[in-house]
DNA sequence: CCCTTGACTATCT
DNA sequence: GAGATAGCCAAGG
């Protein structure tokens, strides 16, 4: 292990550990929260080193889509365990709590918008 | 050193 | 809005 790898881990882990229930942060998000901007694929990195204990499935990418292919494993799993939080994904998108009134609205006028 | 590899992103078609 | 492109940056070969 590197000194560069010992530091940054431990300040995206600590970044990570506060992302709250029900609530998601980009790797660039965490990257500049921990005090590195332009980070956002090292962060990945350290997420994939760290302990199951983390909410590592709490880290999207910006776009809001899930970073691992869609419909593999990783992908199922990550999904379970958001929808566990009651974090929902439409249309490969996690919903914020933003987005999330507009889908109630057109969700009343026209239903479920999903695949 | 030089080159490739990513659980990434912003920007332009 | 989806695909392509060009940056990004530490690691490892």
């Amino acid at each position: 292990m590197t000194k560069f790898q010992n530091t940054f881990d431990r300040a995206v882990w600590k970044i990570v550990s506060e992302i709250p229930r029900g609530r998601v942060m980009s790797y660039g998000d965490v990257a500049r929260a921990a005090g590195y901007p332009r980070h956002a694929r090292m962060v990945s990195k350290a997420i994939s080193r760290s302990q199951e204990t983390l909410p590592w499935y709490r880290v999207v990418r910006s776009d809001r889509t899930l970073a691992f292919e869609y419909g593999s494993d990783a992908y199922q799993k990550q999904q379970k365990l958001l929808k566990n939080e009651g974090v929902k994904i439409i249309n490969k998108k996690v919903l914020s709590a933003e987005s999330e009134k507009d889908k109630d609205l057109d969700e009343i006028l026209w239903g479920p918008s999903d695949i």
